[in-house]
DNA sequence: ACCCAGGCATTGG
DNA sequence: CCAATGCATGGG
């Protein structure tokens, strides 16, 4: 068992007990991955895999992350692999500032970043992790898609136990592909979601990569391209352009939970639809994906 | 029982 | 292009 640390440098403001809980397959991923004492997570490192356990130190203004990476037969290339994985997966290297800059003129906004003052947004690994999480929380209460989407993971995640405990990596395509309908079924997917995420699954496993080669494309192309999925539609594809590829002005305008923050926040609860919501998001850009992680922190932090 | 929840596909105008 | 409908699931 080898143990190598090294650490990462956020760019400031960057506050780590905000920002990572806010990992859709990490939160409430179960004990294992807990903040306290740390943020644990198990990385697929190609040939193996290795436990990152991230601990932050300094201030939010003067943040450092010692990461300690545990497992078997590491060499400097994992190290460095792990270190890219993770600057990603916590949006280490991502600049919150001129966002905060822009809320001037939105007392709102400006009260929800000063709350959750600090918070970076994650990402996830690949495309098709993005993908599957998407399907997985469609239409149903969050509460419920994190029960689900953490039974798909401890079921075909590859996994590792460390001083007792057994972490997991998501899932690659390969072991969602192979999986059954009916074994699906078992983890609470519905039949259609079942074979949704089969589809994708071999989508990813296609031999040109195109699914994870869509990071080089423009956003209205990576949207059509993904929406000729079966099962992916535009709140899907949003989801991904923010969650995978990090495009700070995506706006998944459909979205219930957000068309409800947008209505409590600043229309006195008066239901606001997807194109008022579009509409009213203009005075976000070019920072929408920013504001939409904003108003979701503020949802769970009860504050609308 | 009924309704809703961080949608999607299909069909009909 | 918009509206209505069926599909599924667990929790209020």
């Amino acid at each position: 068992m080898d143990r190598v640390t090294f650490t990462i440098e956020p760019k400031a403001p960057y506050d780590q007990g905000m920002t990572a809980p806010e990992q859709p397959f990490f939160r409430g991923a179960g004990e294992h991955n807990r903040t306290k004492d740390g943020y644990r997570r198990l990385l697929d490192l190609r040939e193996k895999a290795a436990l990152a356990v991230v601990r932050p130190r300094g201030g939010v203004g003067d943040p450092t992350l010692e990461v300690e990476l545990l497992g078997g037969g590491l060499t400097d290339d994992d190290a460095a692999a792990a270190a890219g994985q993770l600057e990603w997966v916590l949006g280490a290297g991502q600049d919150v500032k001129p966002f905060y800059d822009s809320t001037r003129s939105d007392p709102v906004m400006r009260e929800i970043t000063e709350r959750f003052f600090g918070m970076h947004l994650t990402h996830s690994l690949t495309v098709f992790e993005s993908l599957v999480l998407a399907i997985l929380g469609q239409q149903i209460a969050a509460p419920v898609a994190r029960v689900v989407r953490r039974l798909v993971v401890e079921t075909y995640g590859p996994s590792e136990t460390f001083d007792g405990v057994e972490y997991f990596a998501f899932p690659r395509p390969e072991a969602i592909q192979a999986a059954t309908v009916e074994e699906l079924r078992g983890l609470k997917l519905s039949q259609r979601k079942a074979e949704y995420v089969k589809g994708i699954a071999a989508a990813a496993m296609d031999s040109s990569g195109w699914l994870e080669g869509l990071k080089e494309l423009p956003e209205d192309e990576v949207v059509e391209r993904l929406t000729e999925l079966r099962g992916v539609g535009k709140w899907s594809a949003h989801w991904v352009l923010t969650r995978a590829l990090g495009h700070p002005d995506a706006f998944p305008s459909g979205d219930l939970a957000l068309q409800r923050a947008v209505s409590n926040l600043y229309f006195r609860g008066e239901k606001q639809g997807e194109r008022e919501v579009e509409n009213f998001s203009e005075r976000w850009r070019p920072f929408r994906a920013y504001a939409t992680a904003y108003l979701f922190a503020a949802l769970r932090a009860g504050l609308a």
